[in-house]
DNA sequence: TCTGGGGTCCTAGGACCC
DNA sequence: TCTGGGGTCCTAGGACCC
């Protein structure tokens, strides 16, 4: 039945327990920790929002702002004409005992404050990593826990104690979903949220998937949603009655994937993470045509990306850029260099030579990314792609030719040539010899 | 709902090699 | 000179996730 074979002793995926883990209104809570008396009150967080301001996104709504109808993703404006802002935490008193109704229909606004949400989310992930072995952080608020070893009979138990530990240690609250698999977990924790624990025991897998939408269901978007409702899909139960070839025929490679989650097949084991394939960072503008402007904001983002590789030990060899024309036109360009670097100002110099494709064009947004990363950390017993078998070193004379970066620690398989060359002078004459830079 | 920022994965076409 | 097929790498775009 299974169509991968398992390593000898590993469980059949029909054995394992899988909990997901999702901590409600994150963003909010962790507000509410500095400032308790935002507790019960409508809030939501923004994303690019200043005090007083109403540029920027919604990042999250707390419940009882949820209630006037703002939404995650939703423009600050917006959430400020369903909800408009409330100044400080006094006017709720003066609300009490005064005119109750000026303070019924406001909320409370913050931006996001990232240091202190991390710190808070690092405390989760020490009670998570006290509860299972193999943990897989998947996002600042979301974990899968592989619980086989504690089995189904007492995986109740031992959730209810993470979750109270995490209300009691770090004062957030999380929602709980346990299956056979991570994909119906996943769907599990979301399915009595805040504050729920739902567990879906093999036999029930089928009729607990059977009512949920379409939409509902990791990896459909609204686009996805669309066609799928065109081909009279309106749930996973549908998805699982469906005709797999007709769903591989729409959706390619997704389609069977989606197929084999609605009927609650899914071999992949809880593992942690791998490290980043790709780091970016980018800035929404003013719309503008400025050259000036755009150059000043690539140089600040360039400058940023690299700073983030270099504090993670990563090497990119592929640099680009994003531009965002109105009304929401996304370009990217990028290129790649014969070896991986850490060079921030070849960095800045290809996202600028990227950059002067659109010198005319009016921009919105500009965002600067390295990719195909390598890693230097010694931690690793051989760099990926740098271990001669899969062909990314290419010739020795190519080799021979790639940009160092100054003081870079060697690799195996090209520490001689590096070497030879590291008199300060390499960088600059690496750059120059990329050929598509001349023109820059 | 005229849209913030950080990511992942997939697809498709072209270049290039054998 | 033309014909074929397979494989890999690169770029660009798109859908999706939190």
């Amino acid at each position: 039945m299974s169509e991968r074979a398992e390593l000898p002793g590993a469980p059949a995926p029909e054995d394992r327990v899988v909990a997901h883990v999702d901590m409600d209104c994150f963003y909010a809570a962790c507000e509410r920790l500095k400032e308790p008396a935002l507790r019960g009150e409508p809030l939501v967080v923004g994303m690019g929002y200043e005090p007083g301001e109403t540029s920027g996104a919604v990042a999250t709504a707390s419940y009882e702002a949820r209630e006037f109808g703002v939404e995650s993703a939703m423009p600050i404006d917006r959430a400020l004409e369903l909800l408009p802002r409330r100044v400080d935490v006094e006017d709720v008193a003066e609300g009490e005992d005064g005119d109750q109704s000026a303070t019924e229909a406001t909320g409370f606004y913050r931006p996001v404050d990232m240091a202190f949400y991390e710190d808070t989310a690092a405390d989760v992930k020490t009670v998570l990593h006290e509860t299972a072995e193999t943990v897989r952080e998947v996002s600042i608020d979301e974990a899968y826990l592989d619980l086989t070893p504690v089995g189904w009979d007492d995986v109740r138990a031992t959730v209810d104690r993470l979750r109270e530990r995490i209300r009691e240690a770090v004062g957030v609250v999380a929602s709980v979903g346990v299956a056979p698999t991570m994909s119906t977990a996943k769907i599990a924790s979301d399915h009595d949220k805040p504050d729920g624990l739902v567990v879906v025991h093999p036999d029930e897998v089928r009729g607990f998937l059977a009512p949920i939408p379409v939409e509902d269901l990791h990896g459909v978007g609204p686009v996805t949603a669309r066609e799928l409702h065109g081909l009279g899909i309106e749930t996973a139960g549908d998805v699982a009655d469906a005709d797999p070839a007709a769903l591989k025929r729409e959706f390619g490679e997704r389609g069977r994937e989606l197929y084999d989650r609605a009927r609650g097949r899914d071999d992949r084991a809880v593992e942690p993470r791998g490290r980043p394939k790709s780091l970016s960072s980018e800035s929404a503008l003013a719309p503008t045509t400025d050259p000036e402007t755009k150059r000043e904001l690539v140089r600040s983002l360039a400058a940023d990306v690299a700073e983030r590789a270099r504090a993670k030990d990563a090497l990119y060899r592929t640099i680009g850029v994003k531009v965002v024309e109105p009304p929401f036109d996304v370009n990217t360009r990028a290129r790649s260099l014969p070896g991986p670097v850490d060079d921030p100002d070849l960095v800045e110099a290809v996202a600028l030579d990227l950059l002067t494709e659109f010198r005319e064009a009016q921009v919105r947004k500009l965002g600067v990314r390295v990719s195909n990363l390598a890693f230097t950390a010694a931690d690793q017993a051989t760099i990926d792609g740098w271990d001669g078998t899969d062909g990314g070193a290419g010739t020795a004379s190519e080799v021979a030719e790639r940009p160092v970066p100054d003081g870079q620690a060697t690799i195996d398989g090209w520490a001689d040539d590096a070497e030879e060359d590291s008199t300060g002078g390499y960088v600059r004459r690496g750059q120059t010899r990329l050929p598509e830079f001349e023109d820059g």
